[in-house]
DNA sequence: AGTTTTTATGAAATGGATTTCAAGAAAAAA
DNA sequence: TTTTTTCTTGAAATCCATTTCATAAAAACT
């Protein structure tokens, strides 16, 4: 930098403020500074500006990357998910820095914050982490979470509101006056929970329902596969309607439950979870409901915004919609 | 520091060889350190130390996510690839910069890469930049490239060997006795290009396979679904063979198709790519060519390492395979 | 013309860790 | 016991941009 000023004939403070935009600056001399600055192709060293300006100017997004292999939970959701944030945090300028590693305890996250790593955090996915991330709230550590919007969660969640997700399957399946029905899914998911819990809510309103749970501990699709299938052969009762906590899940109970002469929509209803685009073409296709994600991340982002600036963010959570297909 | 290295009674310098586990200190200073950074909660500024160990520390993951979106090319296979690179890198104690803005330019890749945002970079599908990549590799930039492994490349590339691909596509018609083929993909991909050639080579080995192609300017599903339809509609002979660029699409084009009384595997093959976990249990089951996932990741990480050392990584092709499911 | 205000610029201090170089202490060799 | 070698440690220089504070120059006002 020193070098620029000296050739533009100014000093250095000048040129930092041609450089940050300051208004400060005559336009003539601005001028004078920007062409030397490209000429002699000089870029200012960011972690010299990050230091002095006490900013990282980047945002971590945690994901945990093995629960999502393999078409887990979020199907391609996660990816739109990931892509929102991307495209909102480029727009302010900010980097994305993606699973860091080391913030699978407090200590990281601190670590990571205060070593000014990133200015903020943006977890996707709570999974089984909540306790972690309740005490990283409690830290004063700007964070927001993608995943199950609690009532009395210490952090700022912003999510699907996975309870009326829930409601809405359990509503399509009393349209179809469906009586025993399937839930499959691992309730460790708080996100996945509250859909059974949605899902309960629904069969209130009349009295014979019977739900049986399925839960899965891998969402990789061949254990989705292999437990409907093992469940169809071992249950008492067949079910007559099945929700899934995705999509992907769903194309795997169609063809484990059909292996055993089990056809939907024949013999059951089936609601998956977030319209990946196969569903509908899907032979049979397939009934889903969809979440918000054109939105998501740059909601995600404007929470975090608000927490960097030092407020506290309300939780918020987008609404859901059934598709229905099968007939 | 200074603070940490008072109350330790050392000095500066004696608790940054601590911290960045020089073996030049006593053992006995060294845990007395330790403790006192602890207590103190000490985290040391990261970017005073990229400063002045100029370099970054980190390197930046090129994602096109526009032509990712809506399971476009690759479906879950590029979120495996960024899996494993992700993996790759923290062990190696890197930084993960997801797709840092401005990088459409080769002033972009060079501002970042001079100002020491990153130290190299990871490309992910040239896409249509293999100009811009050329330009960049020639500026001497450390950078590797997931896609086509071109021959006279000026940069490393590491990809998938889908000339083969096309090929086992190609000898999975042959076998089948079909002659009428079409290919659905759009060759402005080298990657796709590449796939559309191997399926030629094979074509040669008999005389009178004619081969059709289906250039998709869009990879989203209803695009493909919607052409493939249209094309069935209009074409002189209905093909008995079509490879597709992803499962995704196959089951774009089983849809389509089979609304005009077109089936799989009665009146064609079918042939998709990637090998994504509902293929299997689609009905009909899809064959597909399988890429090597796991490792992709890793050896991309490892080239780049090596560029990083400055070596010149030569470009490596894994090998791909056919998985037969129709018959 | 003289004074006040505004605008543009620079000198020096600052953010925080690392590395070189030199010196003191301890251990080994003579 | 003296000399040489090996370990530990610290002072000072360095990486580079930003910000405060002060000054010089220009413009605006009596």
């Amino acid at each position: 930098m020193e070098d620029v000023a000296r050739i533009a004939k100014v000093s250095k403070p000048t040129v930092s403020r041609v450089l940050s935009g300051s208004p400060l600056v005559k336009a003539e001399t601005r001028e004078r500074v920007l062409a030397v600055a490209r000429e002699q192709g000089y870029a200012l060293n960011r972690h010299a500006q990050k230091l002095r300006r006490e900013r990282a100017n980047a945002i971590a997004v945690v994901l945990d990357f093995r629960s999502h292999r393999q078409g887990a939970i979020g199907d391609p959701f996660i990816f739109e998910l990931l892509a929102g944030i991307s495209e909102a945090l480029s727009v302010r300028d900010l980097d994305l820095l993606l699973s860091p590693s080391g913030l699978d305890t407090v200590d990281g996250f601190i670590d990571l914050y205060q070593s000014r790593g990133a200015d903020g955090f943006i977890v996707l996915g709570q999974g089984a982490r909540d306790v972690l991330l309740q005490k990283v709230a409690r830290k004063n550590i700007p964070m927001v979470v993608w995943g199950a919007v609690g009532n009395a969660s210490s952090y700022c969640a912003v999510g699907s509101d996975n309870c009326l997700g829930g409601r809405l399957a359990g509503e399509h399946f009393l349209s179809h006056r469906r009586r025993h029905w399937l839930f499959i899914g691992s309730c460790q998911h708080e996100e996945i929970r509250l859909r059974f819990e949605g899902l309960q809510v629904a069969a209130r309103a009349s009295k014979d329902i019977e739900i049986d749970i399925l839960s899965i501990e891998s969402m990789a699709f061949s254990a989705v596969h292999d437990q409907a299938n093992t469940y169809l052969k071992t249950c008492a009762h067949r079910p007559d309607a099945v929700f899934t906590f995705s999509d992907t899940a769903a194309m795997a109970v169609i063809g484990a439950f059909s292996k055993e002469g089990h056809l939907t929509p024949r013999d059951y209803s089936l609601v998956g979870y977030n319209d990946i685009p196969p569903a509908a073409h899907f032979t049979p296709s397939i009934t889903t409901i969809v979440q918000q994600t054109g939105v998501a991340g740059a909601l995600l982002v404007e929470k975090l915004m608000q927490a960097l600036d030092g407020g506290r963010p309300r939780s918020a959570m987008l609404s859901t919609q059934l598709v229905a297909r099968q007939t």
